[in-house]
DNA sequence: ACACGGTCGAAAT
DNA sequence: TCGACCGTGT
């Protein structure tokens, strides 16, 4: 995982520190990293899924931190991961076929008896789930804990993070294992955090600044510096045979050029290097460069950098290795957490939380046959879904829910014990319906549109919606680019493939200037008109959400008065 | 010096 | 599973 070797080699920048150091600060937590150790505890429960309090351990882990944390007057910022981008597809692949194996065996060694040896091989076999990672997204709401879920790569949301203000929404470190965060340009990260708070921290201006330290970064600047993660060998790429991080560092060091290092490659290595390298590095730098990310506050998709025009040229304007596109109410339901980004499922268990303001229209509560709950439970309007099932995804998303908006209560409904209570309440005295119908039924229209509109599109897949029990654990996780490929496929139509998501007004939010945009005049003139189209369209969506704001937890609330 | 393959112990309670 | 560590080969 990372850059190979990249920690080992900056070891010399390393310092000890204490989350202390960043009291009165927002700080950015990577939740893989903390739902990995977590589920060590309660692996064979996980898998098992066993009732009971021990499966729920991890989350106690997490919780933990959160609160230590918070005990140090800092505000964490939890950051998950969505979907996986294509480049990724392969390695990931890999490590469920492994983890099946494993789990095999592991079932095995408890047939015979052995517990102990299950366990032992349940542990290799650790998946974080996205039903795990939904638990806590609720425990987290519950708590007030501001969270987010990336499009695709957390270290790139966390990146973005990084480069905003804090008043913005902005975070001033990050934890995480990953030493990915540094290529994607985190100004710095706390790395190995015990439960006492302790860490080890990388800043990268010191890496860029010192005079003395060994292997010296003194000419470097962020894209070298890219440069040499990818040569090295990253998660989207392996590296050319014979060459690891030091050789990385010395060649970018010596020719400060990437097409000279890839030439000078060509001829020493010759046949070592695959024909399409060239083209292969140029797209890792692009995810590093500019990952795609959720902007909060304009509540649709961005890229962390603008891609300049040239470079989208160099791409053949094809830039779905970035992860394909999302509408902006999708990706802001995905943000949120209403919507599973690698399915792109509603999760239905969580949504039938939600509680109405006013009593629920009986159309909501139709009651229906077993068989026919697919189709019913998201459709709450027959028109609608007509044309959903005629244009497919072709509509943003937006377009479709927009008048339904007004109803929806609060897209932050708090999960807490104390919201169970009140929603048991409303369901039983506004209501004469039994309790079963009401959770299958009561959830948020927004959703359920959405949803809808994923579902039709998917309807020639030939796949049943499953529940969340029956997901977990044997489903196979779909982290299948091409679903959403597809969906993007279709959605082009309507959206140009030139496509900028950032517009002038942020270069404001930056924090730092180490992004060193040069996009050429005239590819800016042309991504504005593009902007243009896109503002236009989002116009509608963000009416309705703010309409929808009303009812938000106070701290969601601070959270959107601050940007 | 470096890459790379192998082994070992730690992740949680 | 993943990093840290070590021996070997280039």
């Amino acid at each position: 995982m990372g850059i190979k070797d990249l920690l080992r080699f900056l070891k010399p920048y390393t310092e000890p520190v204490h989350i202390r150091m960043y009291a009165g600060k927002r700080v950015g937590i990577d939740a893989y990293s903390w739902l990995h150790k977590g589920a060590y505890s309660c692996s064979m429960e996980l898998y098992l899924n066993s009732e009971g309090e021990k499966k729920l351990q991890y989350i106690n882990y997490f919780m933990h931190r959160i609160n230590l944390l918070k005990h140090h007057k800092i505000t964490p910022v939890v950051v998950f991961d969505g979907g996986s981008i294509p480049c990724k597809a392969g390695t990931e692949n890999e490590r469920y076929r492994k983890r099946k194996a494993n789990n095999e065996m592991a079932l095995e060694k408890l047939k015979e008896g052995n517990v102990g040896g299950a366990v032992e091989l349940f542990q290799r076999a650790i998946s974080v789930t996205p039903s795990m990672a939904h638990l806590l997204i609720q425990t987290l709401k519950s708590e007030n804990v501001e969270f987010v879920i990336a499009p695709y790569e957390a270290d790139a949301q966390l990146a973005y993070l990084s480069s905003l203000r804090e008043e913005h929404g902005g975070i001033m470190a990050v934890i995480s294992e990953d030493s990915d965060l540094l290529a994607y340009g985190c100004p710095s990260v706390i790395f190995k955090m015990d439960k006492f708070g302790n860490g080890e921290e990388i800043i990268i201006d010191k890496v860029f600044n010192s005079t003395n330290t060994k292997p010296s970064f003194q000419n470097f600047n962020n894209s070298l510096f890219i440069d040499m993660c990818v040569l090295a060998g990253c998660d989207f790429l392996p590296s050319i045979p014979g060459i690891g991080i030091a050789k990385a560092h010395a060649l970018v060091s010596k020719y400060r050029n990437i097409d000279r290092v890839l030439s000078v490659l060509k001829t020493t290595k010759g046949k070592q290097v695959p024909d399409d390298y060239a083209r292969s590095f140029k797209e890792a730098v692009a995810v590093f460069q500019h990952a795609t990310i959720y902007n909060r506050k304009r509540k649709k998709l961005e890229h962390m950098r603008e891609l300049p025009g040239e470079l989208l040229e160099s791409f053949g304007g094809e830039i779905d290795f970035l992860g394909p596109d999302i509408t902006p109410s999708m990706a802001t339901a995905i943000a949120e957490g209403h919507l599973d980004p690698s399915t792109m499922e509603a999760y239905e268990c969580s949504l039938s939380h939600k509680v109405f303001g006013s009593a629920p229209t009986s159309e909501q509560y139709e009651v229906s046959a077993p068989e026919d709950i697919v189709e019913s439970r998201f459709a709450s309007s027959k028109q609608t879904r007509k044309r959903n099932m005629q244009g497919a995804a072709k509509y943003p998303a937006f377009e479709i829910h927009s008048d339904k908006d007004k109803q929806v209560q609060s897209c932050f409904t708090v999960y807490s014990s104390q919201s169970m209570k009140e929603r048991k309440d409303s369901n039983t005295s506004t209501t004469g319906v039994p309790r079963q119908v009401l959770k299958e039924r009561n959830f948020s229209d927004e959703a359920a549109t959405l949803s809808k509109l994923v579902l039709t599109s998917e309807v020639d897949n030939d796949e049943e919606i499953s529940t969340i029990s029956e997901e977990f654990p044997v489903k196979t996780p779909d982290n299948n680019p091409f679903r959403k490929r597809k969906l993007r496929s279709e959605k082009t139509e309507t959206t140009p493939t030139t496509k900028s998501y950032v517009t002038e007004d942020d270069q404001f939010e930056l924090r730092r200037q180490t992004l060193d945009s040069q996009e050429s005049v005239n590819s800016k003139t042309q991504k504005l008109d593009d902007n243009k189209v896109q503002l236009k369209s989002t116009k509608k969506g963000k009416i309705s959400n703010c309409k929808s704001s009303g009812n938000r937890k106070s701290s969601i609330l601070n959270f959107f008065a601050r940007i």
